[in-house]
DNA sequence: TAGATTGTTAATCGATTAACAATC
DNA sequence: TAGATTGTTAATCGATTAACAATC
């Protein structure tokens, strides 16, 4: 496959990106364009054009001179670039409020994942399900993992348990854990944690209150 | 206040302050430090020492040499910085799954975030309690606002309608928006607004996934 | 004292923005 | 062609890390 010697994407590139590609992809009609600027763009999302353009050039895309770059060109690239084209599946730990509000809201398949299902210690819980999605108890993880392949583990649970679930996710053979337990994860150089920290925001908010 | 000239606290060093405090006054026991050094919560944090040190120096934290700084100083100083020994009142806006888990989560309270009530357009919610807060409608935003002295609007609205909400939030007084819902707000330059697009997240979980 | 730790200045690194020739 | 837009190099900015004298 050509052109997959493009360097590794940063985490801020990656962003940006998926913004472009909501904008772009997403973002109500009335404007059904057919060709945009970097310019228009970085109007919209308040970014440098020079940014928009940089990115751009990162995935391989080439605009036109006076015209800008094709939108339908540019969102395929980026879905494929973002792996959107894929399907993968994940699992969810500690179906608490967080982890049904998540199932719940059903937006991420457009992006290709999945949650097949969900694993919770809760006796009450287990044997149920939420937003369509079965509730299974914890020691029929790994198998679970193993059986579905199952590549990304969405962790809701409570701060103190994570690090060992994610020991146990780990053992599993998981690729990718989505961080919602304030805490820092210790994993293998090749398993990727995005951290989701909501309560560092309250940091910002907090002190801008103060003021 | 002595002291009160400090340069103003960017992004990055409140949430690292957030780290600190949260592993110095909320951690586990079995370690009752009495004093740390740099060294000791670099390690912890996967943070480089002389970060901490720029950062400790930034709230006018003072260490000793040879012995570090005082856990109990540390602390306090932090919680006076980011604001935590305030009380100050929240309402959420759009009482879905998402709005709910934050309600139940109930730990705000201990950085000074009270949250007095939730409003939403559905009348089947209207009047009801979610975690022991009132659900009530709409149109009854602007006065609750002003009447209570709400600072900040916690926002877990559809898309679509939260730039119209956080207009009337901002008409209403409000001065600072936790923003929940993927979309980028247009506000005065005095309102504060932080993001907080759990989605973007999956930008770099697929583009990982993917490889 | 000897040695670990602080506080601060300088160096590095990476990301953003400006400038501008090349292009359509 | 004239003019808007790209693609790219250079400049700027800010944040992180290294180095090291001062301190307890």
């Amino acid at each position: 496959m050509a052109g997959n010697d493009l360097p590794r994407l940063r985490r801020v590139v990656l962003e940006r990106l998926m913004r472009y590609y909501r904008w772009l992809a997403e973002s109500t009609p009335k404007k059904p364009l057919k060709n945009v600027t970097s310019g228009q763009i970085a109007e919209a999302l308040d970014i440098d054009p020079t940014q928009v353009r940089k990115d751009f050039g990162a995935i391989g895309l080439q605009g036109m001179g006076r015209v800008g770059f094709e939108v339908w060109e540019v969102c395929r690239s980026i879905r494929h670039m973002l792996g959107f084209d894929h399907t993968y599946y994940g699992v969810l730990i500690g179906a608490g409020h967080l982890g049904r509000a998540l199932m719940a809201y059903n937006g991420f398949a457009r992006y290709g994942l999945q949650i097949v299902a969900a694993f919770d210690n809760d006796q009450h819980k287990v044997g149920g399900k939420a937003a369509g999605v079965p509730i299974k108890p914890m020691r029929t993880l790994k198998p679970f993992i193993r059986k579905h392949d199952i590549r990304l583990a969405i962790l809701t649970t409570p701060a103190e348990v994570s690090q060992k679930v994610t020991d146990r996710l780990v053992s599993a053979g998981i690729r990718a854990i989505w961080n919602f337990s304030p805490t820092r994860l210790t994993v293998p150089p090749d398993v990727l944690v995005r951290n989701e920290h909501i309560s560092l925001g309250l940091s910002q908010i907090a002190y801008h209150l103060k003021q």
